[in-house]
DNA sequence: TGAAATTACTTAGCCGGCTAAGTAAAAGGG
DNA sequence: CCCTTTTACTTAGCCGGCTAAGTAATTTCA
């Protein structure tokens, strides 16, 4: 007999959500993995992005711009203070807020962590043609404007 | 003066895994929303996927097909199971493994689960037509399985 | 056959996320 | 002016991930 359920796959699979969470995930594993590299780890990064863009935010404006809740920036800024990338200094107009301001160390890295999403994408991205990598860009931005009016 | 550089946005920002990684924290936050009516935590689905689809599964190949380590299965069941949704026996065959059965109660939630699935789709991707739709679905595998020859 | 190597899983502990509940400062309003 | 409400952040604790280090059973092989 031909076992011809044996490779269907669940319907969830099937699903473009699904891909989406397993071509993400394979991509976090690789930026995580060179992060790894500069002591960082994945998630970290975000946090520098947004000063190396605007240094001096306040911890609120951090986790709006990040897309993340006040207690996830509380504790990884405590990690990153104790790693020395990042200082925070009350913020002289509000006393129940501070203001984030990268350290020289967290200012030296953002040329290695540019360059190594760069080899992440890369490496994620392999299997695909300039014209299809073009065309995947578009339609992911276009979903994330679509995302209601969200910032970040 | 036009403000030339303030709406510069970081080389990272513009890459296609920064994109992936929104879109799929947004999707992530769909299903979680929807996920939490019926008791679940986002991820512990995926155990149930691979149970629905193949009951009793041994627990490091449930890892494997999750394409995720050990210890993550490890607390992930424990929970499941003292959710009632899962149950662990002995392997006969080899005493340091176990095999992964649903129970009734998980059993009974697959249908919710597809159906949360695709209110989750349809979410993410309301900005997109249905040309959209199937050319990032295509994209979107193809990466997948361009990503190494790994399974899952 | 019996010691060594491998395999399968668990424990401990860290990280990025979250919610709920707390504290303390700032803003409003009578 | 003081009391209430709102805002900004922290703490506690849970969850899905991970790695490193353990334990116990199976395999291998001399």
């Amino acid at each position: 007999m031909t076992e011809k359920g044996i490779e269907e796959v669940h319907p969830v699979k099937r699903t473009t959500g699904f891909a989406l969470a397993k071509v993400c995930k394979a991509h976090r594993g690789s930026v995580g993995g060179m992060l790894a590299e500069v002591g960082l780890h994945v998630g970290q990064e975000m946090v520098l992005i947004e000063l190396w863009h605007c240094d001096g935010l306040r911890g609120g404006k951090l986790a709006c711009r990040l897309g993340v809740e006040p207690p996830t920036v509380t504790k990884m800024l405590r990690r990153l203070e104790d790693s020395g990338l990042v200082e925070r200094r009350p913020d002289p107009a509000d006393a129940r807020s501070f203001l984030v301001y990268l350290t020289e160390e967290g200012r030296a890295l953002e040329n290695p962590v540019v360059r190594l999403w760069e080899r992440a994408e890369e490496k994620t991205l392999a299997g695909l043609d300039a014209a299809e990598r073009r065309e995947l860009g578009r339609l992911l931005t276009k979903v994330r404007a679509g995302l209601g009016a969200e910032r970040n």
